[in-house]
DNA sequence: GAAATTCTGATTTACGTACCTCAGAATTTC
DNA sequence: GAAATTCTGAGGTACGTAAATCAGAATTTC
């Protein structure tokens, strides 16, 4: 059987109450008898049982979602997940509320991160945009202590406790080592489409691409990044005018959103051999992946993404520091043979 | 505030010892007063706290896990995933046995299912062979009320109540997408190595492999599939012999075990060209990953997997239905740009 | 050495559920 | 309509922990 504090106390010669007050580290006990419950855990192996103590406790811990707005599939799914997890609430004491903001706007985030209270909310999750004013707002937020959680795209600089997202410059390097292999022999260049620089996501997916690309397909170059502001028209536009113009493009990568014009341009060059990766499964996607207009499909899943940042906004308020190995979030790769 | 059984007596104008013969099929209720029960438990919308039920009703799941013993290195990585779980019995009130047999052993695994004792256990995942003997067992523990889950193989025809493990008739199909856009335009045939057709793991693989390259890759046939036992000195074995004897040899897929035996064999024709696919992430099969040796793993979270037979077993002793989109277990493709 | 302060123990209630007993009400049976 | 049976309510204890109160012991302060 496993240990309880009533054991604990008979081991240690205590009584409940200071076997209690030890363990959660409440003033009012000598060091020495500190010490002599301290060991009496070490030797019985008592852990504590959370389930009991969340009961005993009543513990609810409010959160904040902050998430973009507007057409973004990827985002749309994101804010499901939130959803989604906000109707679990009940069982995992969670309670949560959804913010949302205009996408590539710093100022509503900002806006957003100084009105929340400490006394109300005991940690945020945000989508961010990857600049100063962001990052600082971050920085008071945990300066009045509530721990902030970054998701999808980082903000290194900041002192976000946790990034629940992929490792983006793995990505990239992956786009590169699956565009190179698609192409064997053939000489020419991919063209790269991004979103926007501001958005430390595609900031690295374009330098792992760049840097695999370089080092290890001397056959191929790079036409671009252009940036679309995830604008699916605007992607459209943008590829169309490049496979026109550049007769050599053999393959291309768009490392951000905006599918549905990426698939559109592709549709009306459906006589070019190109090689194609893009990220997220989405509906049109993964029937352009299941066409054949795109070989591969980097995804991140979001479900995942949000239940990680949970967790470990969970734990840090509890004290705990979460295993990192366990919040890895997978960079998948999925061929129209293993979408699910 | 989420309501409790208390809330649900009041509202149904019943006593707490009522809600609780109804909610938990106790005998000695009116059908009338059922109903009325029902209706205030539909109308507060009430949920069970899971945790309080199991802390009052001092639960434990005692479970078994049957794997296979050798070298194969990732049965000693699942069989390490199994330690862990275990490891977190205390919190998860769980309390794990580990049975080991010998590999390809229909026999040993059955005599093992034949001796568990329903009394003293609630759940058994293992890893099976697919033969009729075993699907018999696992059929006649069912009747006894214990429940069954499947492990990296699956046994199709039987009463298990759960596969935890990958889709591996698409991981065959995504094998061969991989391989057959690596190659291109090269004409040739790729050489398929298995461990034994007796797996039902295995055979999906090759089934799906093959499916893949004549419908789509039309340039690539196939040699094989080679059986090795998942032994590393047949496989290199058999690899080397054929590479010298067919000459036009673009590929190679290892759907089994024995990277090593093909590692060996790939470093001593490293002149060749070749696209390379074989299976899981192991020191070995990293390294040659890293090297370039082979240029893409198929992997299953051998860790995910254990996990999610965990969940589903306790679930099903508690009488609730997994969901399976939560429990599906991921095709992971690593190329050296991903590899975590 | 008395007073003030700090520490400790004993005891109690609570969290939400399970499960038990016993008495009394309601219903059925003869 | 009495007896037998079935149903229901009231109340309690338990699970392992949190948290509070209060009294008494130990220690410090002057």
């Amino acid at each position: 059987m496993r240990p309880t504090v009533h054991d604990i106390a008979a081991e240690a010669g205590v009584s409940l109450a200071t076997v209690d007050r030890v363990l959660n580290h409440r003033p009012g006990v000598r060091q020495k008898t500190v010490a002599k419950v301290e060991e009496a855990v070490q030797r019985l192996g008592y852990v504590r049982d959370v389930t009991a103590a969340n009961l005993a406790r009543r513990r609810l811990y409010p959160l904040v979602f902050i998430v973009p707005t507007g057409p973004n599939s990827f985002m749309r799914g994101l804010e499901a997940e939130i959803h989604a997890a906000a109707q679990r609430s009940s069982v995992e004491r969670t309670s949560i509320r959804i913010e949302t903001v205009p996408p590539f706007d710093p100022g509503a985030i900002v806006a957003i991160l100084d009105s929340i209270d400490p006394a109300e909310v005991t940690g945020v999750a945000l989508v961010a945009t990857d600049t100063a004013e962001v990052s600082e707002a971050v920085d008071r937020l945990a300066d009045k202590g509530v721990h902030v959680t970054t998701l999808v795209s980082d903000l290194p600089g900041s002192r976000r406790i946790h990034f629940c997202g992929i490792d983006n410059i793995a990505a990239g390097r992956t786009a590169a080592g699956l565009i190179g292999r698609f192409c064997g022999e053939r000489r020419g260049k991919v063209l790269v489409v991004a979103g926007s620089m501001k958005l430390s996501d595609h900031m690295d997916r374009a330098s792992g691409f760049a840097a695999v690309l370089a080092a290890e397909f001397a056959n191929l170059g790079i036409v671009g990044p252009v940036e679309t502001n995830d604008d699916a028209g605007a992607v459209s536009r943008a590829v169309s005018a490049a496979l026109d113009a550049e007769k050599d493009i053999v393959g291309v990568y768009n490392l951000g959103a905006g599918n549905r014009g990426l698939i559109e341009a592709l549709e009306a060059h459906r006589q070019r051999k190109l090689a194609v990766v893009a990220h997220e499964v989405t509906d049109h996607s993964r029937r352009a992946l299941a066409e054949g207009l795109i070989d591969a499909l980097i995804n991140q899943d979001c479900g995942h993404e949000v239940r990680s940042a949970i967790r470990v906004l969970k734990a840090r308020a509890d004290g705990l520091i979460p295993l990192s190995a366990q919040e890895r979030i997978r960079i998948d790769i999925f061929l129209k043979d293993n979408l699910p």
